[in-house]
DNA sequence: ACACGGATACTA
DNA sequence: AGTATCCGTGTC
């Protein structure tokens, strides 16, 4: 399980070396593939820039905490504080799922392995992520919690810019495990980082 | 390409 | 109360 150090780096510290690593939901596991970086400051496409309730939470929560939102009227988008000399968010975009796979298909209702997970929406329907979750201490429960990759292991990610933002889109703080088939779009070649 | 649809934070 | 905005998905 990842201790709360952990979290308590930059928000594109974490990011980056979240891939890999496994999220664990209760029944459900999955690789995190993709992930993206939120400054709590400087950077307008967090919702510190513009939601007072956000930074309050900020305020309130230590790092590991869970940060879930409602997004486009349709999804809940799971996040996790963290709070290094940046603080700000990881919003966990995608999955290689890896345990739990029945239940996922049975809530996502559909066969496809590869369609369980891809995307944040999509990730949080197959764990049935919910308002519920909403501010859960992701560092002490070890049915809900990360774990650290394997150490014998190698990951090469890849940065390259965020999906779906508008105001300061050209930065490149969405990461990926390279050559993934789980992503949630692919990797823009000429815009992405090996990192 | 476009419909879907709710929370949040503005304007009055 | 009314409006603009929003880190998406599925289906057309």
């Amino acid at each position: 399980m990842l201790r709360r150090a952990f979290f308590e780096r930059d928000p594109l510290t974490c990011a980056r070396e979240l891939i890999g690593c496994e999220l664990l939901w209760d029944q459900c596991v999955g690789m995190i593939v993709e992930t993206e970086a939120y400054n709590a400051r400087g950077d307008e496409a967090c919702h510190c820039f513009v939601r007072p309730s956000t930074r309050a939470f900020v305020e309130r929560n230590r790092a590991g905490a869970a940060y879930i939102y409602f997004n486009y009227g349709v999804h809940w988008m799971l996040n996790v504080l963290v709070k290094g000399a940046e603080r700000g968010f990881v919003l966990i975009r995608a999955l290689e799922p890896t345990r739990g796979l029945a239940l996922m298909r049975k809530r996502r209702r559909v066969d496809d392995v590869r369609q369980l997970c891809s995307g944040p929406g999509k990730l949080t329907q197959a764990l049935a992520i919910t308002r519920q979750h909403d501010q859960m201490d992701l560092c002490s429960d070890p049915r809900f919690c990360f774990s650290a990759r394997p150490a014998d292991s190698k990951f090469e990610v890849v940065a390259d810019e965020r999906i779906g933002i508008r105001r300061s889109a050209e930065l490149r703080w969405r990461f990926t495990l390279r050559a993934s088939g789980f992503v949630s779009r692919p990797v823009k070649a000429s815009r992405a980082l090996t990192c």
